[in-house]
DNA sequence: CAATAGTAGTTGCTTTTGTAACTAACAAGG
DNA sequence: CCTTGTTAGTTACAAAAGCAACTACTATTG
Protein backbone atom coordinates (compact mmCIF):
# COMPACT_ATOMS: atom_id res chain seq x y z
CA UNK A 1 0.00 0.00 0.00
CA UNK A 2 1.34 3.56 -0.82
CA UNK A 3 1.44 6.51 1.06
CA UNK A 4 -1.42 8.79 -1.16
CA UNK A 5 -3.09 7.04 -3.33
CA UNK A 6 -6.29 5.37 -2.76
CA UNK A 7 -5.81 1.69 -1.55
CA UNK A 8 -8.74 -0.95 -1.53
CA UNK A 9 -9.38 -3.52 1.03
CA UNK A 10 -7.10 -5.92 -1.31
CA UNK A 11 -4.50 -3.99 -1.08
CA UNK A 12 -4.92 -4.16 2.92
CA UNK A 13 -2.51 -7.04 4.17
CA UNK A 14 -4.54 -8.94 6.81
CA UNK A 15 -7.60 -8.75 4.43
CA UNK A 16 -5.61 -10.13 1.80
CA UNK A 17 -4.55 -12.73 4.56
CA UNK A 18 -7.92 -13.25 5.44
CA UNK A 19 -9.11 -14.00 2.71
CA UNK A 20 -6.29 -16.60 0.92
CA UNK A 21 -6.41 -18.22 4.51
CA UNK A 22 -10.16 -18.57 4.40
CA UNK A 23 -9.91 -19.53 0.54
CA UNK A 24 -7.73 -22.44 1.58
CA UNK A 25 -8.77 -23.37 4.39
CA UNK A 26 -12.48 -24.37 3.92
CA UNK A 27 -11.16 -27.25 1.58
CA UNK A 28 -9.64 -28.98 3.71
CA UNK A 29 -11.76 -28.21 6.84
CA UNK A 30 -14.86 -30.63 4.70
CA UNK A 31 -12.50 -32.86 4.37
CA UNK A 32 -12.12 -33.85 8.38
CA UNK A 33 -15.63 -32.46 8.93
CA UNK A 34 -17.83 -34.59 6.80
CA UNK A 35 -15.49 -37.79 6.91
CA UNK A 36 -14.94 -37.26 10.80
CA UNK A 37 -16.98 -34.90 12.49
CA UNK A 38 -13.96 -32.81 13.68
CA UNK A 39 -13.10 -29.48 14.05
CA UNK A 40 -10.32 -27.03 12.78
CA UNK A 41 -8.43 -27.84 16.79
CA UNK A 42 -9.29 -31.61 16.78
CA UNK A 43 -7.83 -31.89 13.56
CA UNK A 44 -4.56 -29.95 15.22
CA UNK A 45 -4.65 -31.84 17.98
CA UNK A 46 -4.41 -35.44 16.29
CA UNK A 47 -1.57 -33.65 13.99
CA UNK A 48 0.55 -32.60 17.20
CA UNK A 49 -0.10 -36.32 18.69
CA UNK A 50 0.43 -38.25 15.69
CA UNK A 51 3.45 -36.24 13.92
CA UNK A 52 5.40 -35.65 17.41
CA UNK A 53 4.13 -38.18 19.89
CA UNK A 54 2.59 -38.11 23.27
CA UNK A 55 2.72 -35.13 25.03
CA UNK A 56 0.60 -33.31 27.43
CA UNK A 57 -2.53 -30.48 26.64
CA UNK A 58 0.25 -27.67 27.66
CA UNK A 59 2.84 -29.27 25.13
CA UNK A 60 0.10 -28.96 22.25
CA UNK A 61 -0.73 -24.99 23.84
CA UNK A 62 2.73 -24.07 23.52
CA UNK A 63 3.73 -25.53 20.06
CA UNK A 64 0.12 -24.99 18.92
CA UNK A 65 -0.25 -21.61 19.85
CA UNK A 66 -4.37 -22.68 20.70
CA UNK A 67 -5.39 -22.07 23.50
CA UNK A 68 -5.87 -24.31 26.31
CA UNK A 69 -9.77 -24.23 26.81
CA UNK A 70 -9.91 -24.98 23.17
CA UNK A 71 -7.50 -27.38 23.37
CA UNK A 72 -9.01 -29.15 26.53
CA UNK A 73 -12.34 -29.16 24.54
CA UNK A 74 -10.67 -30.62 21.60
CA UNK A 75 -9.30 -33.46 23.96
CA UNK A 76 -12.43 -34.19 25.38
CA UNK A 77 -14.11 -34.47 21.62
CA UNK A 78 -11.51 -36.62 20.51
CA UNK A 79 -11.74 -38.88 23.61
CA UNK A 80 -15.79 -39.05 23.26
CA UNK A 81 -14.72 -39.92 19.48
CA UNK A 82 -12.33 -42.96 20.64
CA UNK A 83 -9.70 -41.32 18.74
CA UNK A 84 -7.42 -40.44 22.15
CA UNK A 85 -6.96 -41.58 25.44
CA UNK A 86 -5.24 -40.04 28.28
CA UNK A 87 -2.59 -41.06 31.04
CA UNK A 88 -2.82 -39.53 34.41
CA UNK A 89 1.28 -39.18 35.06
CA UNK A 90 1.80 -40.83 38.80
CA UNK A 91 4.51 -38.54 39.28
CA UNK A 92 2.33 -34.99 38.71
CA UNK A 93 -1.33 -35.81 39.37
CA UNK A 94 -2.15 -32.47 37.47
CA UNK A 95 -0.18 -33.45 34.02
CA UNK A 96 -2.36 -36.04 31.66
CA UNK A 97 -0.67 -37.57 29.10
CA UNK A 98 -2.09 -37.51 25.92
CA UNK A 99 -2.14 -40.76 23.18
CA UNK A 100 -3.73 -41.30 19.90
CA UNK A 101 -5.54 -44.49 19.96
CA UNK A 102 -5.12 -47.00 17.37
CA UNK A 103 -8.71 -45.62 15.86
CA UNK A 104 -6.71 -41.82 16.26
CA UNK A 105 -4.03 -43.25 14.52
CA UNK A 106 -5.91 -44.05 11.39
CA UNK A 107 -7.62 -40.97 11.56
CA UNK A 108 -3.83 -38.95 11.56
CA UNK A 109 -2.82 -41.31 8.24
CA UNK A 110 -5.68 -40.60 6.61
CA UNK A 111 -5.21 -36.57 7.36
CA UNK A 112 -1.83 -36.26 7.23
CA UNK A 113 -1.79 -37.40 3.61
CA UNK A 114 -4.73 -36.14 2.82
CA UNK A 115 -3.06 -32.70 3.85
CA UNK A 116 0.11 -33.04 1.58
CA UNK A 117 -2.16 -33.92 -1.58
CA UNK A 118 -4.39 -31.01 -0.63
CA UNK A 119 -1.17 -28.93 -0.07
CA UNK A 120 0.31 -30.22 -3.85
CA UNK A 121 -2.47 -29.48 -5.58
CA UNK A 122 -3.13 -26.08 -4.05
CA UNK A 123 0.63 -24.80 -4.59
CA UNK A 124 0.65 -26.65 -8.28
CA UNK A 125 0.37 -23.27 -9.80
CA UNK A 126 3.33 -21.76 -8.39
CA UNK A 127 6.77 -23.03 -9.30
CA UNK A 128 8.35 -24.67 -6.77
CA UNK A 129 10.69 -21.03 -6.08
CA UNK A 130 7.82 -19.35 -5.69
CA UNK A 131 6.50 -21.97 -3.44
CA UNK A 132 9.98 -21.55 -1.21
CA UNK A 133 9.48 -17.84 -1.62
CA UNK A 134 5.92 -17.62 -0.83
CA UNK A 135 6.19 -20.40 2.34
CA UNK A 136 9.31 -17.71 3.87
CA UNK A 137 7.47 -14.41 3.70
CA UNK A 138 4.45 -16.00 5.36
CA UNK A 139 6.45 -17.63 7.91
CA UNK A 140 8.15 -14.21 8.49
CA UNK A 141 4.81 -12.61 8.88
CA UNK A 142 3.79 -15.27 10.95
CA UNK A 143 6.94 -15.48 13.32
CA UNK A 144 7.93 -18.53 12.92
CA UNK B 1 5.07 -29.20 1.12
CA UNK B 2 7.40 -32.46 -0.07
CA UNK B 3 5.98 -35.70 -1.40
CA UNK B 4 8.02 -38.36 1.32
CA UNK B 5 9.86 -36.29 3.56
CA UNK B 6 8.20 -35.62 6.93
CA UNK B 7 6.20 -32.22 6.98
CA UNK B 8 5.18 -30.45 10.15
CA UNK B 9 1.70 -28.04 10.42
CA UNK B 10 3.88 -25.27 9.99
CA UNK B 11 4.79 -25.91 6.12
CA UNK B 12 1.11 -26.45 5.89
CA UNK B 13 -0.15 -23.50 3.44
CA UNK B 14 -3.70 -23.32 4.98
CA UNK B 15 -1.66 -23.25 8.71
CA UNK B 16 0.99 -20.96 7.52
CA UNK B 17 -1.75 -18.56 6.12
CA UNK B 18 -4.05 -18.59 9.07
CA UNK B 19 -1.19 -18.20 11.54
CA UNK B 20 -0.47 -15.08 9.29
CA UNK B 21 -3.59 -14.33 8.97
CA UNK B 22 -4.12 -14.12 12.97
CA UNK B 23 -0.79 -12.42 13.88
CA UNK B 24 -1.46 -9.68 11.39
CA UNK B 25 -4.97 -9.17 12.30
CA UNK B 26 -4.60 -8.94 16.18
CA UNK B 27 -3.04 -5.60 15.70
CA UNK B 28 -5.21 -3.27 13.83
CA UNK B 29 -8.36 -5.03 15.47
CA UNK B 30 -7.66 -4.05 18.46
CA UNK B 31 -7.76 -0.51 17.11
CA UNK B 32 -11.10 -0.37 15.46
CA UNK B 33 -12.29 -2.75 19.04
CA UNK B 34 -10.84 -0.73 21.69
CA UNK B 35 -11.49 2.85 19.62
CA UNK B 36 -15.02 2.52 18.59
CA UNK B 37 -16.31 -0.51 19.86
CA UNK B 38 -16.49 -2.03 16.24
CA UNK B 39 -16.12 -5.68 15.34
CA UNK B 40 -14.21 -6.79 11.87
CA UNK B 41 -17.27 -6.95 9.58
CA UNK B 42 -18.16 -3.17 11.09
CA UNK B 43 -14.76 -1.93 10.53
CA UNK B 44 -14.98 -3.31 6.56
CA UNK B 45 -18.85 -2.06 6.33
CA UNK B 46 -17.13 1.48 6.91
CA UNK B 47 -14.29 0.99 4.60
CA UNK B 48 -16.58 -0.20 1.59
CA UNK B 49 -18.95 2.87 2.57
CA UNK B 50 -16.27 5.38 2.83
CA UNK B 51 -14.37 4.30 0.16
CA UNK B 52 -16.59 3.86 -2.61
CA UNK B 53 -19.49 5.80 -1.37
CA UNK B 54 -23.41 4.57 -0.85
CA UNK B 55 -24.55 1.20 -1.84
CA UNK B 56 -26.71 -1.24 -0.75
CA UNK B 57 -26.12 -4.01 1.63
CA UNK B 58 -26.24 -6.15 -1.20
CA UNK B 59 -23.11 -4.49 -2.99
CA UNK B 60 -21.40 -4.91 0.13
CA UNK B 61 -21.85 -8.28 0.33
CA UNK B 62 -20.89 -8.62 -3.22
CA UNK B 63 -17.58 -6.68 -3.18
CA UNK B 64 -16.30 -7.62 0.37
CA UNK B 65 -17.36 -11.82 0.00
CA UNK B 66 -19.30 -10.97 3.61
CA UNK B 67 -22.44 -12.64 4.07
CA UNK B 68 -25.70 -10.97 3.94
CA UNK B 69 -26.56 -11.70 7.91
CA UNK B 70 -22.79 -10.17 8.93
CA UNK B 71 -23.58 -7.52 7.27
CA UNK B 72 -27.14 -7.16 8.39
CA UNK B 73 -26.22 -7.41 11.85
CA UNK B 74 -22.83 -4.75 11.12
CA UNK B 75 -25.30 -2.04 9.27
CA UNK B 76 -27.89 -2.62 12.60
CA UNK B 77 -24.90 -2.04 15.22
CA UNK B 78 -23.32 0.97 12.83
CA UNK B 79 -26.44 2.46 12.68
CA UNK B 80 -27.49 2.15 16.80
CA UNK B 81 -23.61 3.94 17.26
CA UNK B 82 -24.59 6.58 14.87
CA UNK B 83 -21.81 5.95 12.07
CA UNK B 84 -24.44 5.01 9.34
CA UNK B 85 -27.87 6.10 8.00
CA UNK B 86 -30.12 4.03 5.39
CA UNK B 87 -32.28 5.67 3.43
CA UNK B 88 -35.03 3.15 1.82
CA UNK B 89 -35.88 3.62 -1.72
CA UNK B 90 -38.47 4.57 -3.33
CA UNK B 91 -38.14 3.11 -6.33
CA UNK B 92 -37.88 -0.52 -5.00
CA UNK B 93 -38.59 -0.56 -0.95
CA UNK B 94 -36.63 -4.28 -0.82
CA UNK B 95 -33.50 -1.48 -1.42
CA UNK B 96 -31.87 0.31 1.57
CA UNK B 97 -29.02 3.02 0.46
CA UNK B 98 -26.58 3.06 3.00
CA UNK B 99 -24.35 5.88 3.85
CA UNK B 100 -22.01 7.61 6.43
CA UNK B 101 -22.98 9.69 8.81
CA UNK B 102 -20.51 12.96 9.40
CA UNK B 103 -19.84 10.73 12.25
CA UNK B 104 -19.17 7.58 10.58
CA UNK B 105 -17.22 9.57 7.85
CA UNK B 106 -14.77 10.82 10.61
CA UNK B 107 -14.42 7.02 12.09
CA UNK B 108 -13.66 6.19 8.52
CA UNK B 109 -10.74 8.48 7.75
CA UNK B 110 -9.53 7.60 10.96
CA UNK B 111 -9.10 4.05 10.39
CA UNK B 112 -8.15 4.08 6.47
CA UNK B 113 -5.25 6.49 7.81
CA UNK B 114 -4.59 4.08 10.46
CA UNK B 115 -4.99 1.00 8.32
CA UNK B 116 -2.26 2.42 5.86
CA UNK B 117 0.27 3.11 8.54
CA UNK B 118 -0.23 -0.26 9.96
CA UNK B 119 0.21 -2.02 7.00
CA UNK B 120 2.79 0.18 5.87
CA UNK B 121 4.94 -0.78 9.19
CA UNK B 122 3.65 -4.44 9.10
CA UNK B 123 5.77 -4.52 5.62
CA UNK B 124 8.44 -2.39 6.42
CA UNK B 125 10.85 -5.15 6.93
CA UNK B 126 10.25 -6.31 3.05
CA UNK B 127 11.82 -5.08 0.18
CA UNK B 128 9.06 -3.23 -1.99
CA UNK B 129 10.20 -6.03 -5.10
CA UNK B 130 8.87 -8.90 -1.76
CA UNK B 131 6.35 -6.62 -1.36
CA UNK B 132 4.78 -6.99 -4.66
CA UNK B 133 5.03 -10.24 -5.04
CA UNK B 134 3.69 -11.49 -1.89
CA UNK B 135 0.65 -9.26 -2.54
CA UNK B 136 0.84 -11.22 -5.75
CA UNK B 137 1.07 -15.05 -4.67
CA UNK B 138 -2.00 -13.93 -2.11
CA UNK B 139 -3.79 -12.14 -4.75
CA UNK B 140 -4.05 -15.30 -6.80
CA UNK B 141 -5.13 -17.64 -3.40
CA UNK B 142 -7.25 -15.40 -2.96
CA UNK B 143 -8.75 -15.54 -6.07
CA UNK B 144 -8.89 -12.33 -6.82
C1' DC C 1 3.94 -28.10 58.55
C1' DA C 2 0.72 -24.18 57.70
C1' DA C 3 0.31 -20.41 54.44
C1' DT C 4 1.01 -18.58 50.03
C1' DA C 5 1.74 -18.80 45.37
C1' DG C 6 1.88 -21.11 40.98
C1' DT C 7 0.48 -24.65 37.42
C1' DA C 8 -2.62 -27.98 34.52
C1' DG C 9 -6.76 -28.39 33.09
C1' DT C 10 -12.00 -27.57 33.31
C1' DT C 11 -16.35 -25.14 33.55
C1' DG C 12 -19.65 -21.40 33.00
C1' DC C 13 -21.08 -17.45 30.80
C1' DT C 14 -21.04 -14.06 27.21
C1' DT C 15 -20.05 -12.72 22.49
C1' DT C 16 -19.79 -13.94 17.74
C1' DT C 17 -20.63 -16.88 13.80
C1' DG C 18 -23.25 -20.07 10.74
C1' DT C 19 -27.38 -21.80 8.83
C1' DA C 20 -31.89 -21.90 7.64
C1' DA C 21 -36.23 -20.21 7.81
C1' DC C 22 -38.79 -16.15 7.51
C1' DT C 23 -40.98 -11.36 6.08
C1' DA C 24 -41.84 -7.92 2.86
C1' DA C 25 -41.63 -6.32 -1.60
C1' DC C 26 -41.46 -6.66 -6.54
C1' DA C 27 -42.04 -9.26 -11.24
C1' DA C 28 -44.27 -11.96 -14.73
C1' DG C 29 -47.59 -15.18 -16.66
C1' DG C 30 -51.99 -16.60 -17.12
C1' DC D 1 -55.96 -9.54 -10.29
C1' DC D 2 -54.18 -13.89 -8.46
C1' DT D 3 -50.81 -17.38 -8.42
C1' DT D 4 -45.78 -18.52 -8.62
C1' DG D 5 -41.14 -17.16 -8.38
C1' DT D 6 -37.42 -14.10 -7.00
C1' DT D 7 -34.90 -10.69 -4.30
C1' DA D 8 -33.35 -7.68 -0.06
C1' DG D 9 -32.90 -7.94 4.27
C1' DT D 10 -34.03 -9.84 9.13
C1' DT D 11 -34.60 -13.07 12.78
C1' DA D 12 -34.27 -17.28 15.45
C1' DC D 13 -31.67 -20.95 16.94
C1' DA D 14 -27.56 -23.80 17.22
C1' DA D 15 -22.49 -24.17 17.01
C1' DA D 16 -18.20 -22.22 18.25
C1' DA D 17 -14.83 -18.84 20.29
C1' DG D 18 -13.20 -15.80 24.06
C1' DC D 19 -12.57 -14.80 28.68
C1' DA D 20 -12.59 -15.21 33.49
C1' DA D 21 -13.31 -17.81 37.41
C1' DC D 22 -12.72 -22.17 39.37
C1' DT D 23 -10.79 -26.97 41.04
C1' DA D 24 -7.19 -29.90 42.07
C1' DC D 25 -2.70 -30.40 42.69
C1' DT D 26 2.39 -29.16 43.53
C1' DA D 27 6.15 -25.97 45.01
C1' DT D 28 8.04 -22.64 48.13
C1' DT D 29 8.77 -20.17 52.14
C1' DG D 30 8.88 -18.91 56.77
Amino acid sequence: MKDNPAFDLEDFMPYLLNQAADATSRGFEAYYKSRYGMLRTEWRVVFHLGRYGEMTAKDICARSRIHKTKVSRAVQALEDKKHLKRTQSPVDRRHEHLGLTASGKRVFEDLYQEAARFDAAMMAEFTPAEQAQLRSFLSRIAGF
